[in-house]
Formats: C-alpha cells, sequence, structure tokens
DNA sequence: CGTGGTATTGACAAGTCTCAAGACGAGTGG
DNA sequence: CCACTCGTCTTGAGACTTGTCAATACCACG
C-alpha cells in the first residue's frame, strides 16, 4: 500500500514534470480523441470535469523526450496528436522498442508497480500529450471511480497490444512481421477514423526493426518483397494497402482488433 | 462507462465458472502468496475481507482449461500452485503462447477491455488458481479500493512481463533467448522465494518454442549449446544454472526484474 | 549545391527451419 | 518383470532466411 501512497505524493505537483514542460489548457471537449481517452464513456457534460484530471502538454518537437527509463513514475500518458515510441536500452547499448503509440494510445502505465519507468518515450515527430495525473483519479469521487475503471480498460488494452506485438515478433519471415505490422498500424487508424489503407509510417525503417526484432536491411528487403508482390505500394515512408486479405492470410495471425471492435 | 456495467452483470454469479468448476473455500490468511497477489499491501489483519472477495478454485489437472479464446471474461486469475500457460491460437492453427504463469501471476486481465479473453489459459501441471471477481472489488468499499488499485499494480507488472518477453523474442540468437528465458524464470521464483538456481521446468520445449518463437529442435540445440558451454546443467526439465552471471552477459538484456525490486 | 540522415541493394557468412531418424522415459498391459 | 507404446526430447543434413559489412541512392534541409 506504500506504493499508493508515494504515488499520491509524488504526483502531487503536476506541472512539473519530466523535461519541465509547462501545462496548456486545450480543452477535452474539443478533442478529436475525446472518445478513445480517458474521457471515453462518460457523458458529453462530464468532460469538463475530465478535462481538470488531465493536464494537456505543449506540443513537443520530433526526438523529445516524454521521460526516460529509470525516471519516476508520475502519471501515465495519452497521445493527442503525433506518434511516440517507447523504448528499452539494453546492456550492450541497443535500443529495443517496445511501442509505437499512436494519437487515443496510452502510455506509461508500465511504471506504475515500481514508480519508475522501465521504459523511455520519444516524440518520433511533433506530438501533443496529455498527462493524466492519476491521484487525480484516485482522490475524486464518483465520477471519478468511472475515470479510475477507464484507467483499468486502457491498461488492458495495452496489453492486447502488447500481445499482438508478442505474437508479430514470434513470426519467423521478415515479410510476415512486416505483413502483421501494417495491418496492426491500419487497424489501429480505422479505429480512430482515420484512413487505414493509405497512410504515412511515423518511424524509420530502424525504429521498425528495433520494434520487429529484425534488420533495418531486413525490413527494407521485406517492404521490396510485399511491394514486388503487389500487396502494397510505397514510397519511402507512404504506405498503401493494396491487398489487405492476402496480406492477412501472410500474416496468418488475427490481431487483437478482433477483440476490440466496439472500442 | 457500458463496459463497467455490463461487467458487474456478467460476473454477478462467481460459482458457476468456465468449465463448470465449484468453489472451495483456501483461506487467503494462510496462502503464501498472500503478499504477492491481491492481497499485497493489505494488514493481515483485512486478510479475512480478501477472503471474501477472492474464490479459491478446486485444484486442476493438467492441461484442463482455465478459460478459452473468446470466452466471456469473468474475472481474472492468479496462480496459487502450479503453473499456467496463455495462448492464442493463429489463423493457420498453431498456438502462440503469450504467457507462462507461475505462482504469484495474475493473468485473463486482458480480456477486461472487451469483456472477452483473447487468450485461452491451460494448466501445465496440476495446479490452484483464485478467481478474482472483478466485481466484488469494485462494489465494495474503503479497503476494498486498495484491492481495486492493487489490480492496477498487477496489471503493471503483467506489462512489464509482456515487455520482457517481447525483447527475448526480438533477441535473434536461439541460446541468447534461452538464456534470457531461464533468468527470467529464475528471477520469478527467486521473488516468490524459491529455489532460483535449480528448478524444475513446467513445460515442454515445444512450448519454450512456441514462447520464444521458435522451432521446438531449435531449443534444443539452445539447452545443448548451454550445457556444452557449462553455463547450466540440464536433465530434461530440471535445470541448474552453473554461471548466471554469464547468462546475464549472454542474454544482454536487463530483465524487468531489476524494475521489481521491492515487489 | 553540399551535407547528414535515411533507405535500398548486393554478397557472403552465419543461424534457423524443416524433414527425418533415433533416443529416452513414464506408463500400460501381458 | 518385460515388451510395448506414446509423447517428448535429441541429433543430423540440406535448403532457406537473415545478419553483417559495404557501397550506393535518395531526400529534406540549410
Amino acid at each position: 500500500m506504500e506504493n499508493i501512497v508515494q504515488l499520491a505524493k509524488n504526483t502531487s505537483d503536476a506541472s512539473t514534470m519530466t523535461g519541465g514542460q509547462s501545462a496548456r489548457k486545450v480543452s477535452c471537449t474539443s478533442c478529436c480523441m475525446r472518445n478513445l481517452c480517458i474521457a471515453a464513456g462518460t457523458e458529453d457534460s462530464f468532460l469538463p470535469e475530465i478535462d481538470k484530471l488531465v493536464v494537456h502538454w505543449h506540443p513537443m518537437a520530433r526526438g523529445r523526450h516524454i521521460f526516460r527509463e529509470g525516471d519516476e513514475f508520475k502519471q501515465p500518458f495519452v497521445v493527442r496528436s503525433g506518434a511516440v515510441k517507447t523504448y528499452q536500452t539494453l546492456e550492450n547499448g541497443e535500443e529495443q522498442i517496445t511501442g509505437f503509440m499512436l494519437p487515443g494510445d496510452v502510455f506509461g502505465l508500465e511504471g506504475l508497480a515500481a514508480l519508475q519507468h522501465a521504459n523511455g518515450a520519444i516524440a518520433l515527430e511533433t506530438s501533443s500529450v496529455c498527462a493524466i495525473p492519476l491521484q487525480n483519479l484516485f482522490k475524486i469521487n464518483v465520477e471519478a471511480r468511472v475515470a479510475e475503471r477507464q484507467v483499468l480498460m486502457l491498461l488492458s488494452e495495452s496489453m492486447l497490444r502488447k500481445d499482438s506485438h508478442a505474437m508479430m515478433l514470434a513470426m519467423n519471415k521478415a515479410h510476415e512481421r512486416i505483413s502483421a505490422f501494417l495491418l496492426d498500424i491500419s487497424d489501429r487508424l480505422h479505429r480512430r477514423g482515420l484512413a487505414a489503407h493509405d497512410f504515412s509510417l511515423p518511424m524509420s525503417r530502424s525504429d521498425i526493426g528495433r520494434f520487429l526484432g529484425m534488420s533495418q536491411e531486413t525490413v527494407s528487403r521485406a517492404f521490396a518483397k510485399l511491394i514486388r508482390d503487389k500487396l502494397i505500394e510505397s514510397n519511402g515512408r507512404n504506405i498503401k494497402l493494396v491487398n489487405p486479405g492476402t496480406l492477412g492470410k501472410l500474416s496468418g495471425y488475427k490481431l487483437d482488433s478482433s477483440f476490440l471492435k466496439s472500442a
């Protein structure tokens, strides 16, 4: 139980956060992510209350850290716009990417148990994130408990995502992993109402490689193969899924999306 | 919000569960896992209350399902004794193992978001598990909120474990993955006060292969190599870590254990 | 028009998968 | 007690895939 007590103490000053970003008020009411974020499920009339719980940060430039490995855990975050990668540094200095966060995705909650971030998080492009000081959720009554449960929901979804990641990693052929990866991105964009078959990847080939456990050259060759087989079209980071069906059969895996239809 | 409402409804009859197991009362007070489970952090005097929240199942035989993929989510579980594997079936019928659960580990929470289990769970050996009906945690006051937060903690730990799994999967050499795998098992046993350098694996080589994304033959060869290099001794599933230090350097990855010292 | 980061492509070495054959061990029934 | 069986584990050999090193192409930016 000390963990929780400590948590409340540590997060008592949400305005002085990692990196010293200052907070800026942007209304949840007008946020296009309001149905996917912590506010999901609450009535619109209550959104202003949620607004008080969430701290909207200034947009951050590509490459900026939101938090680093080992940083004290203060709160989780949600991506409002842009994209974020989370990673862990291996003892040999290599960077293993543990996740890519798109708008609506929550990250950083893995630090809750130890009150310390196991991952670092970096903006892949100019991004806006919202901080969710948990002590606010835990302190306030009634409706806040709704939000508290929403945290559970988000954690649960995160776990699905991580399972999905493991499934990709376990595939033995590079073009299968890439297929699954692209379909996963596509699903997530689709669920957020964005173009699902024609999009731009926010991360480098090297990032993808470190995410999928292979070299960037192999990533490149896998893309080349998918293009050759007319399953996708690609111009650098611009991707067009020409034949998602075959792509799905190729990856052979049912990604977690099937379990999140209603989300 | 509907999710939560529905959740409470669905879990209202904890005694009629998947597979029709009947519940049996075993006191949390005397459970050796009481400091690692849902009850962690609560004062001993309160354990009887926790007891009311948790449903202890009859021991289940090796191979029995605790729940299946697609099953309605009713509650998460904790392993009290034995071992459990979670898996997802791929579209080609193969079984990708997503986790091995040792005593004290929580599983099944990934089903919370969609109210449906994305994984199936099978006992690897004769095992006892406890069910944690969430509506109990969510309904009761005061101390139950402590337990509710403990669920968050456990989820957070689960996420660390999944990250750790991804790290293993991303390693490119078989003997590195196996090293990391053995160290992970070792750490988890250690944290539960069990022998950490001399233990018996509850799962088959084939299970390990499906967990680490490689064929069972390669698993076998990797074990052979570790034995040849005198890093471990092994007689089938009995494992002895002879040189954990070098094993750690070999895997090259800091596993999540470093973030859970206090757990 | 450079420049630095990123992406592609080639060639060879190294590691894994697959198919296949045995070895081992626990349990069964004669 | 032994032979048998089934599942598991090990080991071998060849085909295939990927990692690595290296060269080159591309692109956005100043």
